[in-house]
Parts: C-alpha cells; sequence; structure tokens
DNA sequence: ATACAGTCTACAGCGACTGTAGAGGCAAGC
DNA sequence: GCTTGCCTCTACAGTCGCTGTAGACTGTAT
C-alpha cells in the first residue's frame, strides 16, 4: 500500500509522465496526493485508471468519450446504453475510416504500379497526383485522424 | 488570362480561401502578385498547383512530401526514383494504418457484440476496455494520424 | 449612395500530446 | 558528508494541418 511516485506509476501503466501530467491538467486523471517535497503520489486505483484511459485511447476513443466513461464507471448502476453507445459509434467512426483507407490504398497502388521510372517530366505518379479525374474515387473524403 | 483573386481561385481548386492563404504561409503556394490594392491576383498556373496540393493531401501525403514533389516538378528533367518511393512510402503508411484499424475494428466489435444491456458494473464493454489481457492485439500500436 | 460581398492582417484555437529549460529532490556509493 | 546520477517539479512552446475570429478595407451591383 506504499504510494508510488509518477515515474513508477509511468511503468505500470505503460503510459509516458509526461502524459499522465496532461491527463491530470485536462481532468482525465485526478489530482493527486503530493509528498512533503511537492511530488505526487499514486496508489494502484491510479494504475487501474490510467490503464483504462490508455486502452481507450488505443481504441481511439476521443478523450471526451473517455471522461465520460470514467464519470459513468462512478455510476456503476446506472444504465450501460450509453457505454454502448460511444463503443458503437467508435466502432462506425473506425469502419468509415476503413472504407477511406482501402480507396486510398487502391489508389496509391494504382499509381505506385504505373511507374516505370524514368524522368519526372513522364512519370506516372505525378501525372496521377496531377490528374485528379482519373481517380476511382472521384472524390474523396476529408482524411481525419481517426 | 485575366488574374483571378483568392476567391475564384479558392473556388476553382475547391480549396478555402484561408487555406490558402496558410498554404502560402508555409511555402507551399509562392507568393502570388497583388493588385493596386493589395488584393492577391493568381493565374491559371496556379489552380494547377493547387488541385495538385489538394490532391496529393487528400491522398494523405505530408505538406513536406508535397514540398518535395512540387519542387521535382520544377525539375522535370530529374529522376523520378524520389516520387516513387514517396509513394510507396505512404502506401505503406496507408497499409500499416489499415491494418492496424482492422484490429481495433474486431476487437469494438466483440465488445459492442458482447454487452446484453443492464447495468454500467456489469457492461462488458466496460470490462473490455478495463481488461486489456482479453484483447486479441495484445499491444496496439499507438495511434497515430495518417 | 448604399448595400453587400469579398479581401486584408494577425492571432488564437483545435486534439492529443511531446519536448524543453531550469530548478529542486532523493538514494546509493565513497 | 559529498558527489553522482537519476527523478521530479513547473511553465511554456512546438507539433500537424488547418479553422475561426476581429476589425479594417475594397470592389461591385443596384
Ligand atoms: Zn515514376
Ligand atoms: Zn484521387
Ligand atoms: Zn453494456
Ligand atoms: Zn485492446
Amino acid at each position: 500500500m506504499k504510494p508510488m511516485t509518477i515515474g513508477r506509476l509511468s511503468k505500470a501503466a505503460n503510459v509516458k509522465i509526461t502524459t499522465i501530467r496532461y491527463y491530470e491538467s485536462v481532468g482525465l486523471m485526478g489530482t493527486p496526493d503530493r509528498s512533503e517535497s511537492g511530488q505526487r503520489l499514486y496508489g494502484s486505483l491510479d494504475v487501474e485508471r490510467l490503464s483504462f484511459i490508455r486502452h481507450a485511447r488505443e481504441l481511439g476513443f476521443p478523450m471526451d468519450d473517455i471522461r465520460t466513461l470514467i464519470e459513468l464507471q462512478t455510476h456503476p448502476s446506472s444504465d450501460c446504453a450509453v457505454v454502448n453507445k460511444i463503443a458503437q459509434n467508435q466502432l462506425g467512426a473506425v469502419r468509415k475510416r476503413l472504407g477511406q483507407l482501402a480507396a486510398l490504398e487502391r489508389e496509391l497502388e494504382r499509381m505506385v504500379t504505373s511507374c516505370e521510372g524514368g524522368k519526372v517530366a513522364s512519370c506516372q505518379v505525378m501525372a496521377s497526383i496531377n490528374d485528379h479525374t482519373e481517380c476511382s474515387s472521384k472524390d474523396h473524403e476529408r482524411i481525419k485522424p481517426l
């Protein structure tokens, strides 16, 4: 039950120290106790919470959603419909992105295979970037990070 | 051969005015001529260049790469190997991302299908985010925008 | 003449961190 | 006790690729 410093927490949850402090600053992690000299002190609950955040981030959930999920965890008897909705939205976002990226893959594939070396002036890759009309997916959607 | 204002260029290339000025500020678009009153004036070459940038961005190329591509266009007799390398790197990045997202899709799918409603305390979605060990792709790679 | 649309600069903000500077803290070996 | 070397602290700037805003000026149509 000894409290751990931020460095130990960082290793325990595999999250960088600066990121932990950032999560604290934006309210994802609560404000921890401090030692006499002002160092942050954490317990095993903090490891769990931080690991939860990390996994949620790895799954691509935005921080606002993670805040909601953590808030819901403190009300365990409430309905999980909100949780499920958040996860389904995320799944939808992932699928949409998969579609976009698959289209990009096809187009880039076509480009690189049609380049047979030579001068820039006659390069098919350049031509393909220049000429959007050749493009299979006529209008790409704006690329946003997941 | 009449020069066009930034608004016309914006419509011609389907790029927002603020974005055009941003591209100018970071050196993707050159510094255009100005009217007596200081308004930017563009010609058809600018439409081509801006459209090129737009399509490259839609394909996910980072701005540094686009800078390189534009630079290469001004040396049409140089070897297109660099161009091809940039495109192949991009294709690799897209494929890597596709793999990551496919793993995310599977995991999210499993999560949402195993939730049967009820209280948050017994929600499988929550449990899955909490328990990373259940996870098929044991360690997800850090999610970075393409 | 008046209305309205377009353009100008300069700067702040987004998300989710990462990196830096410069200061102070802590444990182990000598 | 002292040095060595890592650990932690705060505060702030930078990343990428834009987007939005404020407040002033310009251009065009009726
Ligand atoms: Zn080529
Ligand atoms: Zn295309
Ligand atoms: Zn549930
Ligand atoms: Zn997982």
